[in-house]
DNA sequence: GATTTTAGTTCAAGAGTCGTACTTAATGAG
DNA sequence: CTCATTAAGTACGACTCTTGAACTAAAATC
């Protein structure tokens, strides 16, 4: 909690690490005009991360007038962040490098039990040891997504009711020690809600912007939300915050499964949209809602209730937008294959509600990563912890002949 | 935005300041060890505070083995915060000391229209400035609280309906300008809004102290919330969360001020429930409230207009909880006086309608602040900047004889 | 080829924290 | 009464970090 000139030095790294990601490639003079550090700050602070392998020079560009500058931007390929997710029925694992970009990404069904989800969670961090190793990669992080209630300790897991596991409070616990087994110690291994992690993929890995107040939206049965505040889970005191499903709002005449009235599922619900159109249910929530998507182009009577279900969709979105004030909300689920008949009708009413008090409406989208969405924003969460100046960026020494190659750089501790 | 070694001072100076608030008096020692700072560092720190004024050395107690130590504790009525609120019916100031001890209340009606609520508060401001000349004592800030939307720079409101002012692109400067005037220029002013206000002040003063997720709801003519969320107030992307009076809740088919329909405020604003009584609007908001209690004991319509009130301030309240999960609910402003009426329906519905979930309800609670809530709130902002570190605390130098007395430390700008 | 212009580095100064050694002021044992 | 013990607070040197100014480097322009 104290802070020292370290304290200084890894917020100012940060300071620079962010803006080559945000905002491009640049020499170390635009990174000061930037970053407001001084040119001599930023030259320590290149170097530095530069012996880190962090950056990469890129060619000098001549052209102007002046001596020309030499941008550098971030490396991608050496400092690597993991991120998995174990499901009921799949588990994923994505590595990101410190750009963002996606180098490797994993999925496997799980057919037996919860256990067995366990083991496969750990094949996947082994895959990625033994694909990125030691003495060419160094992780900056590994966080695990998990669909239960997890203490802010990030280590403990208080509920987990799709996961079945009796032992749920030794959940975190066992489950970190074996991926972190798996990694061979390479990092600490940290275990986050999995639609907080969703949240964080769709918000700034969607459209690679960072945005630190959004809210996912994913439509299944039932309807939940992930809240981002500032970039971080918005949990409420007993972390049933986001449960939207079941605000009176909509039709409130619609009777929900949970036996009462005027539930916002009841209305923009799985089985609600499918009522709305006329269409029976069949596999999974995303295959129901792309057999809709085929006929609505040629039945009006689809197309209406799909409109209705919009309409319904915008007044719930007005509501959160009112109570929460995000810049960007994400649409999940099945709300993704039918996003072309909901959207136009959502972000109507959303823009008629708050037309009266002057504010912007935020960005109503659809989700585009699909089944990797957790396991993303989980290997997001350690980058953040980097772009932030949580956690210093583990410097990777070259190795220079001798030595163990597999050693991590740990002078400074 | 990037960080200096004064940044880190700025960062413990903070960290002693707030442990001396929240965990009362201590020694150096005491100090470096709850903080984890060096007793050097404590040292050097508290030698700057003292001599800046903030602190005041108590008497060395003995007692037991080795050298006693000498306490420090926060020094009262040197340093000052000043909060303000301008609304509709009243304007409000507070002044709170380091200790967050309410050293000075005043409140005026508003009887003529807003520019004159304009006019009093600025005359508040001057009444502070003379009743704590500079001379002994230093501001460490001024917060005006708005029933209005504030932009989160805290220069501009956006929209203010209530106040009736045309001008509301400009209120924010305009009111600041001649506020910061009023104070000799001796702190800078900022805007804030009056439901932020009134929760923060809820948790530091009220029924939400010690209650980290809370939210406040004050009711006037319009319905505003303030969110408090891990002890910290809850802004969204722009400040405008807790804007929720125009929610679609309650009555879809009722007529707001607003120009839309279905707005919550047209359900449970102080108009309609001025209209589901069926009484006329008297003087103050509050004013109006006792009013109607006094006839809820004799008249059944009454009493019935108020069950549906009560009825949809429940739904409302569960929206909010499902979102936003609290821990405690408080209802300020007119909902106060009527709560013997309001609070049984709407913990009713509130508890109906999140049975299904199995989740407890909140504590639904009235404020006990009365009209100094957001006033109090607004003072206690400029606290918190202090002992979050955001703003250095301002030196206060006795005046040795000579110079202007009335002249602020200012060697280090 | 000299000049201008911009990029990047070097260097000394200034501000901070920290651990160690030292001083100070109390208790307690003999 | 004297002296050891214990704990609080301070002085000081070592170290880290940022910064502005001076300086060097490399291109375009005249």
């Amino acid at each position: 909690m104290p802070a020292t000139t370290e304290s200084v030095r890894r917020h100012n790294a940060a300071l620079v690490l962010s803006s080559l990601r945000l905002r491009g490639p640049a020499t170390r003079a635009q990174l000061a005009e930037r970053t407001g550090l001084a040119k001599a700050t930023v030259g320590v602070i290149v170097a530095d991360l530069d012996a880190g392998g962090a950056l990469s020079e890129e060619e000098t560009r001549a052209g102007a007038r002046g001596r020309p500058g030499r941008p550098v931007r971030l490396a991608g390929s050496v400092h690597l962040s993991l991120g998995l997710e174990i499901n009921v029925d799949y588990v994923a694992a994505v590595v990101l490098d410190l750009t963002g970009a996606v180098v490797h990404t994993s999925t496997l069904p799980v057919t037996g039990d919860a256990s067995s989800a366990q083991t496969l969670v750990v094949r996947l961090a082994q895959e990625v040891t033994e694909r990125f190793p030691a003495d060419r990669h160094v992780l900056v992080g590994a966080h695990v997504a998990v669909p239960g209630l997890v203490r802010r300790t990030e280590r403990e897991v208080l509920w987990a009711p799709n996961l079945a596991l009796h032992g749920t409070r030794r959940l975190g616990s066992d489950l970190l020690d074996a991926v972190g087994e798996a990694l061979t110690g390479r990092v600490p291994v940290q275990i986050s809600n999995d639609a907080n992690c969703a949240a964080l993929a769709e918000a700034f890995h969607g459209q690679a912007r960072d945005v630190p107040d959004a809210l996912y939206l994913t439509g299944t049965v039932g309807i939940g939300a992930g809240i981002l505040h500032e970039g971080r889970l918005f949990g409420g005191a007993d972390g049933f915050a986001g449960e939207v499903g079941h605000m009176p709002v909509g039709d409130l005449d619609a009777q929900c499964g949970c036996g009462l009235r005027g539930c916002w599922e009841a209305s923009v619900g799985l089985h609600a949209m499918l009522a709305a159109v006329g269409l029976p249910e069949v596999g999974t929530p995303v295959r129901s809602a792309e057999q809709v998507a085929r006929r609505a182009p040629d039945e009006p009577s689809v197309r209406e209730g799909l409109e209705l279900v919009g309409r319904h969709l915008g007044a719930g979105l007005a509501t959160l937008t009112q109570v929460l004030d995000p810049e960007r909300i994400v649409l999940g689920g099945y709300f993704v294959p039918l996003g072309e008949w909901l959207l136009e009708p959502a972000r109507d009413v959303l823009a008629e509600r708050l037309a009266p008090s002057g504010r912007r409406p935020p960005d109503v989208g659809l989700s585009g990563l699909g089944i990797l969405a957790a396991a993303t924003g989980a290997a997001e969460l350690s980058l953040r912890e980097v772009f932030t100046g949580t956690t210093p960026l583990p410097r990777f020494v070259r190795d220079s002949g001798a030595g163990h190659p597999g050693r991590r750089a740990d002078e400074s501790g």
